[in-house]
Parts: C-alpha cells; structure tokens; sequence
DNA sequence: ATTATCTATAGATCTATAGATAATGC
DNA sequence: ATTATCTATAGATCTATAGATAATGC
C-alpha cells in the first residue's frame, strides 16, 4: 500500500495496472501529479466554501473552524492513499500545479479567516489569523502522522479539537463539537 | 535553492559540485541520503536528551517541553536547506534508514513524555501525551511552513507557544519562555 | 602525498509511444 | 464500436565507476 516512489511504475503497481497503460487515462506524469494533488485538497476546499458561504447567523465562528478542520482531516486520514505526502516532493511547488496550489492556498486563507474572526477570544501572544493557521498546520500534521502509522480513528477530532484550543475555545469545545457535527451532517 | 528532485544531480547542483564527485564523499545514493536525514534529527535530539538529562528540581516540564521546541524549530527554520521535505519520501520510512527513524521516534517520545509530565493541567479530551505529541507536529509543521516560504523568525517560537497552550499552560507562558530560553542558552 | 574535484561513460531505470489484445456498452 | 488494457521498446535520465586533473596540507 503507498507507492513505493512517484514513479509512473510505482503508481501504476499501487492502482494494479501496468506503467504503461497509465497514459491511456493520462497525457503526462505531471497529469497523473496533478490530478493526485487536487484530489487532496478539492474536498476539503468544496466544504469550506460551503461553511464560509453560510450566513452569518447560521453558524459561529468557532463550529465553522471545528467543521472545516474535522472534514479536512478526516478526508486526509481516509483517503485510499496518503497522498499528501506529495506536498513535499519539490516538483508540487512548481507552476505546473498552480491550479493545486491555489485551492491549498484558498483552503489556508479560510483557515486563517476562521480563526482571525475568533481573534479576542485568543492568547494575545497568538493572534488569531495565526491560530488559524496552525489549525491548518495541524490538519495538514495528520498525513505526518498517517505516514508514521501512527493515525487513528481519534487523529481528526484531535486535531480539530486542538485547533480550537489554540483559538482560546477550550473551554467551549462540548458546545462546539456538536455544533460542529451538525455543520458536517448539512453539508458533508 | 532546494532540490528541484531528490536525483544526485540536483543534489549536487545545490552544493556547488558535479553529480559524480559525491561519490567520493559517500558510497550510494541512500549513504547520502541517510547523512542529509540524519542532520534533521540530530542536534534536536541531542538538545532534548540533554534537557531529559536534567535534575528534576532544575526545570519544570513546562519549560523544559518549551525550550526542547524552540530549540528543535529553529533548527528546522534555520539549517540551509529544507531537509526536513525528505521525510515524505517513501524510502525514508524503509529499514534502510532505521537509524534516522529511532532518531526521529526517540525525539517524538521525548515530546510526549514532556506533555505527559503536563497531564493534569491540559483540556482532559487532550491527554497529555497526546498533547506533546501534537507539539512535535507543530514543530514539523515548520517544515510544510518554510515550504510554503511562509515561515519567519517568529515562526519557531509560535510554534513552541502554541505547544504549551495545547498542554494548558497557556497562562503560564510568560514565565514559560524565559525559563525556556535560559535552558537553551545552558544546553544549545 | 593526499584529498577532492573533474570528464566520460556503462548499465540501470524511467517516461512515453506504437500497435496488438482484451473488456465493456450499445 | 469504443474504451481499456497489454507487450515491446525508443530515447531520456539517473546511478555509479574509472581514470585524469586540480587543490590542499605536510
């Protein structure tokens, strides 16, 4: 399970075919790249826009940023492959994924927008937008951890759980997990 | 800057030298790999086990999981190249590199057995150890963050507070971070 | 004199194409 | 009839070796 590598060879023993009958589907290695890459973010993304587009007395700040990173991560811990960790190979940077690029990049700012709206509720030391971003961070940490092995049923909620705590709300968590629940169950 | 692949030709682009003159320095291509893991495990493992080392009454657990991740963060911020990126590589979890990973594990349970030490003090849906474990993520995160070219000088110890506050010493953290930084100017 | 670099290249591996064969859907 | 797979392989790239040349340290 898990390519061995990104090469062509490697990908096509993971999915069962050959290497070769891979560019039936794909004209190139950095279409294969790119459709793996957006398929990591393109759910996740879907469903913060779907949050962010709620008005704003359907749901606080808090259970949207909670929602948001338990989908995420939950998406991320699920997913056939632990392909985030493609993130890493210095190709993903390039211009060629531009299109990946900016939906992680959009998925970010929605973070960081979460948590900059919970800003007062925060340790000053940790302005809000930075919370968010560590939201983000810690949701993205799960695929570290799924490639440790180390990634449970509880890794998601965890990591959703802590993201809140880090945006002062520890304190709301009950209330805000079933909040939460309900956001993913509407629009999961 | 960076490796554009994890080739030896690229590698050698980034030290200045031809792909075959690392050749001279290292036997394959996995020594050169294991050296390069190596280096981003090594002086914050070596710093935490010296913190570890330390008389109970000489430091709090608080402090001392503070100062093993600022310590462990600047590191990742600060060495030349973004190494850390390797850790992704579907080679780097095979027994080739078992060296690198006890490294990697050893480190990770010293976070944990300082956030565990911190137990009664977190949120109780956060267990302790799992709070230091999700400080070592978010000490990695600055990997993704430098990745990203997202990452400051503000960045290591953010993520150090941010670890402390997972493991409810949020209140704390004033004190926290000087009894922090005069550990790391002791033992750095 | 020793250590480090270089050029050149053999052999292995990887990407992508061509054309044959099998599976699927009206 | 169309779509998906297969085998076979050309050409590109990558690892590692051999041997020549340059740099460094007594």
């Amino acid at each position: 399970m898990g390519f061995a590598n990104t090469s062509t060879r490697s990908i096509a023993d993971a999915v069962g075919i050959r290497q070769s009958s891979l560019y039936h589907h794909f004209k190139t290695k950095d279409d294969i790249l790119e459709d793996l890459l957006g398929g990591t973010v393109s759910g996740g993304l879907a469903f913060a826009r779907a949050v962010a587009a709620l008005p704003q007395a359907e749901a606080s700040a808090g259970s949207r940023l909670h929602a948001v990173a338990l989908y995420d991560g939950t998406l991320l811990c699920n997913a056939r492959w632990n392909l985030g960790v493609l993130y890493h190979l210095p190709e993903a940077r390039s211009g060629r994924f531009e299109r990946f690029l900016a939906g992680r990049r959009e998925l970010r700012n929605l973070y960081g927008e979460l948590g900059g709206a919970l800003a007062p509720a925060g340790d000053p030391a940790l302005p809000g937008s930075s919370a968010g971003d560590l939201a983000f961070r810690l949701v993205e940490s799960l695929i570290n951890l799924r490639a440790d092995g180390m990634a449970t049923s509880d890794s998601p909620p965890q990591a959703a759980d802590a993201g809140l705590i880090l945006c002062g709300l520890g304190a709301e968590l009950p209330a805000i997990r079933e909040q939460s629940a309900a956001l993913i169950e509407r629009l999961g």
